[in-house]
DNA sequence: AAAGAGGGCAAGACC
DNA sequence: TGCCCTCTTT
């Protein structure tokens, strides 16, 4: 079966491995030598391999530390221990009322169970597709209709989107009045909303702004340049890896030079430097009033571990905690919710660690697979009733997910028998496959919605060859992904002006604000803030009278200061800084007219807001998420709903008819990046999983049978299909 | 400070 | 191979 996927060129020697041009060849030694090794010995054998295929003998698999091995063992003695608390169809509760019958009927046993249950903690393994999102809302609902007060159920979830998804159907179900009342957010947005309201007892300062991921790089940057660690050493790490390295060590909890060791050793010579920065970056941040993301989450735990009044307050408060994706929550998130819910014990997470695709932004897959730990008491349900895809697009999914080292076991079953296997299938090159691809969505446009068929990739130049076709063809599609508009240079900047007069110590607002004027750069700007802060804030410029940028300065005070005015609407405010950078924005970008319409939309959403502090905390911890300067076109009626181009991290959570998943070679899904690590493997397949089970009728796995890659040849198709059965599919 | 030249590096993206 | 970042030059 895998001899379809044999490489065209696979007369090559064991003597001389294909490799040899590639980037496999950065590999340490001993990796070189595991490359031969046989993979299905390498694993820790999954029960249910089934068959050995000749050509992956070449698959490379990472050799695997000893701590690796004996935290795999735990996780999987802690996975396979489960039996005794799970509770099945049969533990559904007596639907002897009228509520009870009400909820019976609207979800399945499972489902049901986990609406209802209320004795103490609760884990939901919630398959893929499997009604994960009713259910929360069915027992916030059941809640309520027993007499739970709205006020004290709180719903954390991971996104915006997820978060207003939940409030706007549990409204559905209980009515504004009542479903208004609940909590219903991120972790960031609940912590930002704590930490102002309850200011001087978490410790936060006074308004304070939140920095965004691109200005904790700038505040790196800033140190950077301060300490002259750029001139000392040309190789020193640039500021996006350094910011990075950071946030993960806080992240993950683990110590800064460990991180680096572990995540970035091509950064262990400069660790000590980079121990410096982060301890200079802590002090900016203070100085300056700034909270980054991973502050806001410190920064209450540190206030519910430190004050127990605080505390008491939350707990009080919030008696019913639910936490969605659950398997996407970092360390600092599953401690702020053993904290909460430490008193009552009302807590249910709700997650699926087969869908874990996080860890490189600090997600621990531990945290769903130890929560058994925490709560040795808790009752586990699993949803594995799926609502999505046929049994036949679910069977190559299970058997996807079977071959990962941990997990829960679990099996998505549906009763859509619908026929049709994934398909599997091997082309000469990028432009067949992109060709393929094409030529089965034009086939299938006149069944199905455009827009009910995505493709979907590990990266987004995956997607180019497909891409170039489709506008070939005149196929009206989306990009998922891309340049966000809140990282467009004009949003940033505008911002920053409010951010200003929200927070005049905000260096990083300053520092855009001020290299935006002509005859400003980094060294000026710095003096300039220098001089701010001396002046607590005010904006005193006298010194720099008789410099070239001076009057520049002037006007810039007047209108922060115009700006500043209580009386004024954030709108209003937006306006009066808009007219100030305008001028500014037609100097230096030649396409200002289309940003302006980025800019119309800032305002719109402003036009909600009643105090700027709120609104400029809502943008940066939930901004739009897409472009909306292309993509908010008037809709033309007559206009066809495009086709979906997306990273497969993007599309999580979504659903389409058909989805095509191209580029399936090894090295490219999984990526050559992740080969060097189990955990970073089994990510892989996770994510493989997450495409797979995006389907609801046809599922289209194809490859290129090579692929130049970086001077090198890619051509061993992926193994997560290698390794497949062959009765799961077609080719 | 702004513009041009050369070198390094390359994924995924939530708040 | 191409883009982004930084260094160099004016």
């Amino acid at each position: 079966m895998v001899r379809r996927y044999v490489p065209l060129d696979d007369d090559l020697s064991p003597e001389e491995p294909p490799r040899k041009k590639s980037k496999h060849a950065e590999l340490p030694a001993e990796y070189e030598a595991d490359l031969a090794v046989d993979f299905e010995s390498a694993f820790i054998a999954p029960a249910e391999r089934r068959h050995t295929p000749a050509a992956p003998r070449r698959y490379a698999t990472p050799p695997m530390p000893p701590d690796t091995e004996e935290r795999i063992r735990r996780l999987q003695e802690l996975a396979a221990s489960i039996g005794t608390r799970i509770l099945t169809d049969a533990d559904a509760p007596a639907a002897d009322t009228e509520i009870m019958r009400r909820y019976r009927d609207l979800l399945n046993p499972a489902q049901f169970l986990a609406a209802t249950y209320t004795g103490g903690p609760v884990l939901v393994i919630a398959g893929a597709g499997s009604g994960k999102t009713r259910t929360l809302v069915h027992r916030t609902a059941w809640l309520i209709e027993n007499g739970v007060e709205p006020e004290s159920i709180l719903l954390l979830t991971f996104t915006r989107k997820a978060a207003q998804e939940m409030s706007r159907r549990a409204v559905g179900l209980v009515g504004r009045g009542e479903g208004s009342r609940i909590t219903a957010g991120t972790f960031h947005s609940f912590a930002s909303f704590l930490l102002r309201r309850y200011g001087t007892l978490t410790g936060a300062p006074p308004a304070f702004t939140i920095a965004d991921q691109s200005d904790a790089e700038d505040i790196v940057d800033l140190i950077r340049r301060e300490l002259k660690l750029d001139k000392k050493d040309r190789k020193f790490p640039r500021k996006g890896p350094i910011s990075e390295t950071l946030s993960r060590s806080r992240n993950l909890d683990l110590p800064l030079a460990e991180t680096i060791d572990r995540f970035s050793p091509a950064l262990r010579e400069f660790t000590g430097d980079i121990a410096l920065i982060a301890e200079m970056y802590v002090k900016f941040k203070t100085a300056h009033r700034i909270l980054d993301y991973d502050d806001l989450l410190d920064y209450l735990y540190r206030a519910l571990q430190q004050q127990p009044e605080f505390l008491a307050l939350v707990q009080d408060r919030w008696r019913h905690i639910m936490v969605d994706e659950f398997q996407d929550t970092n360390i600092v998130q599953k401690r702020i919710v053993d904290l909460i819910a430490a008193r009552d014990r009302n807590i249910m997470v709700v997650g699926d660690d087969a869908q874990s695709i996080y860890a490189f932004r600090g997600a621990n897959f531990e945290n769903i697979l130890r929560f058994p730990e925490t709560y040795p008491d808790c009752r586990i349900i699993r949803l594995e009733r799926n609502y999505r895809s046929t049994q036949e697009i679910l069977d190559l999914a299970n058997a996807v997910i079977d071959g990962a080292l941990i997990g829960y076991p679990k099996r998505l079953y549906s009763d859509d028998t619908a026929p049709g296997r994934p398909l599997i299938k091997t082309f000469a090159d990028q432009e067949s496959e992109a060709g393929f691809i094409v030529s089965e969505i034009v086939a299938l446009s006149s069944q199905v919605p455009l827009s009910d068929i995505a493709v979907l990739y590990r990266a987004s130049f995956h997607g180019n060859f497909i891409q170039a076709e489709l506008m070939r063809r005149g196929i009206p599609f989306v990009v998922y992904g891309g340049l966000k508009f809140v990282e467009r240079r004009h949003i940033k900047d505008i911002l920053s002006y409010l951010r200003i007069v929200v927070n005049r110590f905000d260096a990083v607002a300053w520092n855009r604000v001020l290299t935006l004027l002509p005859g400003i750069g980094g060294m000026t700007a710095g003096q300039v803030i220098a001089c701010v802060m001396e002046h607590e804030g005010r904006l005193e410029f006298k010194q720099f009278k008789g410099r070239k940028f001076h009057p520049y300065l002037e006007t810039l005070a007047t209108v922060l200061e115009t700006a500043r005015d209580g009386r004024l609407s954030p709108l209003q405010q937006l306006e009066v800084v808009k007219s100030h950078y305008l001028p500014l924005l037609k100097e230096i970008e030649a396409d200002w007219e289309e940003r302006l319409r980025d800019l119309e939309v800032l305002e719109q959403i402003a036009g909600g807001y009643e105090e700027l502090e709120k609104f400029l905390a809502d943008f940066a911890l939930e901004p739009p998420s897409r472009r909306l300067s292309t993509n908010d076109r008037p809709p033309d009626e007559n206009e066809e709903e495009p086709l979906v181009l997306s990273t497969v991290h993007s599309a999580k959570g979504l659903e389409w008819h058909t989805v095509f998943v191209p580029h399936l070679l090894d090295g490219l899904f999984p990526a050559d990046r992740s080969l060097k690590r189990i955990e970073d493997i089994e990510e892989e397949r996770r994510l493989f999983y997450v495409a797979c089970s995006r389907a609801k009728r046809r599922l289209y796995l194809t490859l290129p049978a090579q692929i130049a890659f970086w001077g090198g040849v890619l051509h061993l198709p992926s193994r997560f299909i290698a390794d497949l059965r062959d009765d799961l599919y077609e080719s």
